[in-house]
DNA sequence: AATAATTTTTAGATTTACCTAAAAATAAAA
DNA sequence: TTTTATTTTTAGGTAAATCTAAAAATTATT
């Protein structure tokens, strides 16, 4: 049984593992919103107990015991996202703080049944998908909406930044997930770009279009 | 705010004032499944932060400060409880440790939407009441069965002892909430009773009659 | 009132998760 | 290939919550 903070390394592992094999002791450090000296003792400890492979200065990797362990943080994360956006009625920015909490509680009947009750969801209020009890699920494929060309469409199916500030200015512009978005036009001066969602014209700024994500997109 | 740990014991010692005004040390330890000698460091930190009135040998008395933080988690407590029956289908002897856990879960807003989710529930799944939203709820006004006479009847509304394995017999039993039951007769050599429940003559220990708590009980 | 039993507190350690400052290793630049 | 910069680790320490053993206060019993 692992503790409330080392399910936070093991998490924050997983994400950064998602974009360098090895994980740096400074990056886990900055996620983690403590110091390097911090995480070298903690990944001594999770090397340890075999959540992790880890020699000094080279970084670590996530063992299958870690990933697993991982994978289900993960996946209570999500699901409980979906209970508080699709029952309790929080918007789709309110939840990621109280899911941090909720994630670590420790029940395996807690989790399965709350899956069944909000009817096995594959995916969060985020698009980010949720794995089966097994820790199985579809890694998914999309394309930032700033790498379309002009004429290109597709459906917003997620986002790759989870801030209230980014969330809620996405509401605002009508762009949440579901969708159908197609390019117009991108600005040579700041690389902003014109797009046409539900009939309407709008244009959205390079930082935001980097982190919509697309699916399903006919290219041109 | 509190942390985990003194939320614990702000709620134990809240349970304990129930029986007895003044709180010993002792009797917190035993709750707390800790040592008399931790109790103490800890009730000083209470008092440091204005929780509980301390004087050295005498005991604890909760502020009411402190009580109401500790009538909040209570409250907490009841909710997950009744979530995790009515909605999740837990049966009622499965869902105190979930509940220890997830009443620590620090967001005002969480608990209001919970609360309106389940239809603003006035009792949780063991009978016991669920303050409201500013700590208010009616004082249960129950008899124990072992108290009733032959020929007294009335309806189960309440138990005093919340473990899976006497609730688990309860319900083998058929002992649960909302069921009408009638004394026919009282056992000298054992003291155990003999009930009447849905039509059936059934004989309880001293034991368990002690732990029922029966309301609305027409006297002979 | 004196003695014994119980309860409670202090003293001193331990464990977990942090920290700062300095040393060591690795990577990048000259 | 040195030198410099960056990253990572070690060394030594702090704060929270716990522990054991022993001392002190309170309560109960003779
Ligand atoms: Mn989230
Ligand atoms: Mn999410
Ligand atoms: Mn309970
Ligand atoms: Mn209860």
């Amino acid at each position: 049984m692992q503790s409330f903070t080392e399910e936070n390394y093991l998490k924050i592992i997983y994400h950064l593992a998602e974009l360098t094999n090895n994980v740096q002791t400074n990056s886990i450090a900055e996620k983690m919103q403590t110091k390097p000296a911090s995480v070298t003792d903690m990944i001594k400890k999770l090397a340890d107990k075999g959540f992790v492979d880890y020699i000094k200065y080279q970084g670590v990797t996530l063992t299958e015991k870690g990933r697993n362990a991982a994978i289900d943080i993960v996946r209570k994360h999500r699901l409980w996202e979906v209970f508080l956006v699709n029952k309790l009625n929080f918007k789709w920015d309110e939840v990621h703080d109280v899911a941090e909490e909720l994630e670590h509680i420790k029940s395996v009947d807690l989790i399965e049944r709350l899956d069944e009750f909000l009817g096995f969801p594959k995916s969060d209020p985020h698009g980010d998908p949720i794995p089966d009890k097994n820790g199985r699920f579809a890694k998914n494929h999309f394309t930032k909406l700033i790498e379309l060309k002009i004429g290109d469409s597709g459906t917003i199916t997620g986002v790759s930044q989870h801030s209230s500030a980014f969330l809620k200015h996405l509401e605002k512009l009508g762009l949440t997930l579901g969708k159908q978005i197609q390019i117009n036009d991108v600005t040579d001066f700041d690389g902003s770009v014109e797009i046409l969602v539900a009939d309407k014209q709008i244009n959205i700024s390079r930082e935001v279009a980097k982190h919509i994500l697309i699916s399903n997109n006919g290219k041109n």
